[in-house]
DNA sequence: TAGTGTGTTTCTTATATAGGTCGTATCC
DNA sequence: GGATACGACCTATATAAGAAACACACTA
């Protein structure tokens, strides 16, 4: 069972900002420090999506738990700056999906070690002094995945949900083979 | 040697995972 | 004061973005 839990996506409305008046017209929904970062935070809610708007009218959205909020978090994004004549509907060029931070838990303790050598070393990463989990980079796959001796895994790297769960189903697959525990 | 140009790195944000370290708080 | 508990933060992973701070190469 592969859950989101976060999708990040970015956008690009066709038109510079001065982030500052930007800022001004839209209250206490943006938070805008230049000399902090250059981008201007937006949230609508205490737990809603972030969204990143920068001077050259490219943006960010973060912290959706499913691909539905992170659409969501973008029509408002939008109806926003269109309601303060920030912008025109016209201005709108692209929005799409650029990672997805997914967990996984396939409900067996692990031995990582012996992941580690079962998976191949050229394609793992565990180092448990620097870090408890297993880094795993399938080649044939754009997903990494983290696992951790719990049984437990966080899947990331892919914009496509539907790779996300065929990296699970592959690593379900690599567990049953190797029948580590 | 100084100035310019190019390229790289870091910062920031969200999020799960888990082990370790550190600081603070509470209790005996 | 010592022991324990707890929270915060670090480590790693991916991704987008712009700006600043670097490092390095090249030319005058």
């Amino acid at each position: 069972m592969v859950e989101v839990v976060n999708a990040v996506g970015s956008g690009f409305l066709n038109r510079e900002f001065d982030l500052s008046v930007v800022a001004e017209d839209l209250g206490s929904a943006a938070d805008f420090d230049p000399e902090k970062y250059p981008g201007m935070y937006i949230r609508f809610s205490e737990d809603s999506p972030l969204v990143t708007l920068y001077r050259t009218g490219k943006y960010i959205v973060t912290g959706a738990d499913s691909l539905d909020k992170l659409e969501e978090a973008n029509d408002k994004l939008l109806n926003l700056l269109c309601d303060n004549g920030i912008i025109d509907r016209s201005d709108v060029e692209w929005f799409e999906v650029q990672n997805l931070v997914c967990t996984a838990n396939f409900d067996q303790d692990l031995n990582l070690s012996a992941l580690a050598i079962g998976l191949g070393l050229e394609q793992t990463e565990y180092e448990p002094e620097q870090f408890p989990g297993l880094v795993y980079r399938n080649p044939d796959l754009e997903s990494v995945i983290l696992i951790f001796s719990t049984g437990k895994a966080v899947i990331t790297g892919s914009s496509d949900l539907d790779e996300v769960v065929a990296a699970s189903d592959n690593l379900i697959q690599e567990l049953s083979r190797l029948q580590l525990n």
